[in-house]
RNA sequence: GCCCGGGUGGUGAAAUGGUAGACACGCAGGACUUAAAAUCCUGUAUCAGCAAUGAUGUGCGGGUUCAAGUCCCGCCCCGGGCACCA
């Protein structure tokens, strides 16, 4: 007779006693090979840990408790991401400074993430906005700042002008301000940046990155390198040249018109004093009102623009052709598109604004003209109106035209990246302030080192900034001395993107215990890089590059790569949608942990579905799990069970191993799971003997660590588990002595014949045909061909 | 719009090109119980049939193959990212 688990009480139990033994804290000297768990730090908010939360962080915790038992010295520490926009707006909201309500919700994650029952080591944490993390995040902006990685230049940023403050993309609601509605206007700011454009060939290089494919394209597509032609565009009176970048030079011929971006530096000389300048005003206007995404958004309705009154020469013939502004071109690259017949977006344009178009490419190089065309013509195809090239395919034509462009000083080979530099500076109080004084006499002058941190003022701010940063009411930042001269001089206002105290994190956790520099480079050299890091999809372009390119300038290696391999969890929507306050759809684990235990809701995450899918929450099923880890510790707690077959017993034994520790190396912890109960359903049936239960224990020890605890000190396991051995299987007890398979006539399965793993073609082949309702289907026409594949389907193709 | 994913029973899902729906939830029936809960057993893609079995079936339309959820081409729908949410 066996009594019913009690899940919390063990839970805690076993928690305590991790604790007081100090199971989890890694020795980072140790002479055991490394392996360094990382999960994406989170954001500490109000909300607390959601089942998002849970279902990133219990699989991850799985994962390091696996590599444990398979020998490795883990580091799996955990930190968070605390400086960001949701504690400035609570703070701008209530009066709490940040740091108090940050500090809180931190308080309450820790406790959460202790119910969890993660192998976290506590002594080894980083949080962001704390002066002792934020100090070295000011010595990083330094790194790159001495590096000439640092620069300052106009920026757009949302700016509602009834609330005088700049807002973050979130804030923007159709263009209008999410609080007052005013509509946001793009103001151009005098900004931070950083030159990750220099490491754009670096970035590319990543074939030796353990990562999902898809993550690897993103960011390619997201450096967006490609390789053309810049083309000068002479203006037809006055000295200024317009230079266009394009990867279509073949299209020369075709060029009617050139647009410029509205941001565009020239371009108010271009209009002053002409009649076209109110109307370049205008359209301007319109424009900043408009997102980039609504901008280069390929619907025609939406492209807009209008004439400069200014014409440009077309080099190669000569054609005096009009330049015009429009939304869809940005202030990237040149900031000059030449348009033409052969794009759809110039096409729309040209048609809308009644600008000539001509093709000079078509299938077979006869002439066709747009004007009996609905849209352009993007196909490749032969020239013509091409003067030398006519005749020519244009991909083959397009390296020669180069040649001919740059012979004749019309153009220059040019390779372009999309890859925008990184813009650091944020207008605000909540974020690490960026260590440069502005000096009268110096100019620029950078913090020194002694100096750092630059502290946030705590309490006494005013949050709600009315044109200005936050930091610009603040009296030892406006007026502060010039570390140079001692002059009077003021500090820099803006606080840092919290996607650089996000890029350096996992080199702060290894610190040494002094914690007197960033990070430690003996430590470093052995713990890097990362072995595995767990984190969402969404990061795929933004985290993830910025983060491997201040890897790259910190180790002063541009081939210096921080993770090694990677993984992303899947997102848990509730309804549909991604949990958050603002919708009220945050759902908490902790009344299912204290129903359920921990244990059960971590199982009952991994079970949803692949790690990798996440999926729309729902409690239903839950109770699946709860039966199934009661059924599993009958099936252990069972003082004698009888054994009904040994030799059926050890097969399903070896089986479950081998599938377990496969399902786990592929992340698919949702058929671990399910292994596990067919194999407590069998159990429970056929028997264990005490050898096969402490390997049942184990199994389970990764995705339900408490139950595995109890389980093995009851079956009297030294402790912990975790310190024992992963058990490994025999490959000769793996294979069923015979298998059922398939027999299939013309590809319809007709019958199922049992055979042994010894049996040959021959026989199988015999076998199926002897049986009837197969027979049936064989005796309809002439057997053709037989197919077997061993362990699968024995198949007729019959005529 | 652009880049990257995804679409399988009532539900979550499983499936090296080889018997689609493992494992669960739910539901139905049964056992135990005065009763209920819990537990245990049986059934459960759809249609026809007592059954054997047959037909249909993995978003839609085509293709390759003895054999397609899986590979190829063209659509539709949903999700993530698009540079100040993190």
């Amino acid at each position: 007779m066996s009594s019913s688990y009690k899940a919390r009480t063990t839970e805690q139990k076993w928690q305590k006693k991790w604790n007081s033994s100090k199971l989890y804290k890694v020795n980072l000297a140790s002479k055991k090979p490394k392996y360094y768990n990382l999960v994406m730090f989170p954001y500490p908010s109000g909300d607390k840990l959601h089942v998002g939360h849970w279902y990133n962080f219990a699989p991850a915790d799985s994962w390091g408790r696996y590599k444990r038992m398979n020998g490795f010295n883990v580091f799996e520490p955990m930190g968070f991401d605390s400086f960001g926009l949701p504690a400035e707006n609570y703070a701008i909201k209530t009066g709490v400074p940040p740091q108090k309500s940050t500090e809180k919700n931190i308080v309450s994650m820790i406790k959460q993430l202790g119910a969890m029952g993660t192998m976290y080591d506590w002594d080894k944490t980083a949080v962001t906005s704390r002066p002792d993390y934020y100090k070295w995040s000011q010595w990083v902006f330094l790194q790159l700042y001495k590096k000439g990685l640092a620069y300052k230049k106009d920026a757009p940023v949302n700016w509602c002008s009834s609330c005088q403050t700049v807002l973050a993309n979130e804030q923007v609601q159709d263009g209008k301000c999410d609080r007052c509605s005013t509509i946001i206007i793009q103001k151009n700011l005098y900004q931070w940046f950083f030159k990750i454009s220099d490491y754009s060939e670096p970035l590319l290089d990543n074939a030796d990155l353990d990562w999902p494919e898809k993550t690897k394209i993103m960011q390619k597509n997201w450096i967006g390198k490609s390789s053309g032609c810049d083309i000068y565009f002479k203006l037809e009176d006055g000295d200024d040249v317009l230079t266009a970048y394009t990867t279509r030079p073949d299209t020369i011929y075709s060029v009617t018109f050139v647009v410029m971006a509205p941001e565009h530096p020239l371009l108010d000389g271009l209009v002053k004093g002409t009649k076209y300048e109110q109307e370049v005003k205008e359209i301007r206007k319109v424009i900043n009102r408009q997102s980039i995404i609504e901008r280069t958004s390929d619907t025609g309705k939406d492209k807009i623009g209008c004439f400069t009154g200014k014409y440009v020469i077309n080099p190669v013939n000569g054609a005096k052709i009009p330049v015009y502004v429009a939304n869809f071109a940005l202030m990237y690259g040149t900031g000059i598109v030449m348009a033409d017949a052969h794009d759809q977006r110039d096409f729309e344009f040209a048609r809308k604004y009644s600008i000539p178009l001509k093709f000079v490419i078509s299938e077979k190089g006869e002439k066709i003209d747009p004007k009996d065309f609905q849209g352009a013509y993007t196909g490749d195809g032969i020239l013509f109106d091409s003067e030398g090239f006519n005749g020519m395919n244009n991909r083959q034509a397009l390296p020669k035209m180069i040649d001919f462009l740059e012979g004749k000083g019309f153009g220059k080979r040019a390779t372009n990246y999309k890859l925008r530099d990184w813009l650091l500076s944020r207008q605000r109080y909540w974020g690490a302030p960026i260590p440069i004084i502005n000096c009268p006499k110096c100019g620029e002058v950078p913090v020194p080192d002694k100096d750092l941190p630059v502290v946030l003022p705590i309490g006494n701010v005013d949050y709600k900034p009315k044109g200005k940063a936050p930091l610009a009411s603040v009296p030892r930042f406006v007026n502060t001395k010039c570390p140079k001269c001692k002059g009077k001089a003021n500090r820099e206002v803006d606080t840092m993107d919290t996607f650089i105290c996000s890029s350096w994190y996992y080199l702060r956790y290894l610190s040494a215990k002094d914690k007197k520099q960033a990070f430690d480079p003996k430590i470093i050299k052995k713990w890097m890089p990362v072995d595995m890091y767990i984190g969402g999809p969404e990061h795929a372009c933004m985290h993830l590059l910025y983060a491997r390119f201040i890897h790259k300038v910190l180790m002063n290696d541009p081939k210096a790569e921080p993770f090694k391999k990677l993984v992303h969890q899947g997102l848990i929507t509730k309804d549909g949608a991604k949990m958050s306050k603002s919708k009220g759809n945050v759902v908490s684990p902790d009344e299912f942990v204290e129903k359920y235990g921990s244990d059960v809701f971590r199982m009952y995450l991994m079970f949803m579905g692949p790690f990798t899918d996440g999926g729309d929450w729902s409690d239903k099923g839950i109770t699946g799990l709860a039966r199934f880890v009661e059924r599993f510790w009958t099936m252990l707690d069972a003082k004698e069970t009888k054994v009904v077959d040994q030799k059926v017993m050890k097969i399903s034994v070896h089986k479950l191993i081998k599938k377990i520790s496969e399902d786990i190396e592929k992340f698919h912890f949702n058929t671990a799971v399910a292994s596990l109960m067919e194999f407590t359903n069998l159990g429970l049936k056929n028997g264990l003997d005490k050898a096969s239960k402490k390997i049942a224990a184990q199994l389970i020890a990764p995705l339900a660590p408490h139950l595995a605890e109890e389980c093995w000190s009851k079956l009297g396991g030294k402790y912990s588990i975790f310190d024992s051995k992963w058990p490994k299987y025999d490959a000769e007890f793996t294979v069923d002595d015979t298998v059922r398979i398939g027999v299939q006539v013309n590809g319809k399965v007709r019958g199922e014949i049992e055979i042994s793993k010894e049996t040959t073609q021959e026989e199988a082949i015999k076998l199926a045909r002897s049986n009837e309702n197969v027979l049936k289907y064989l005796t309809q026409g002439q057997v053709v061909k037989e197919i077997y594949v061993p362990g699968r389907i024995v198949g007729f193709v019959v005529k």
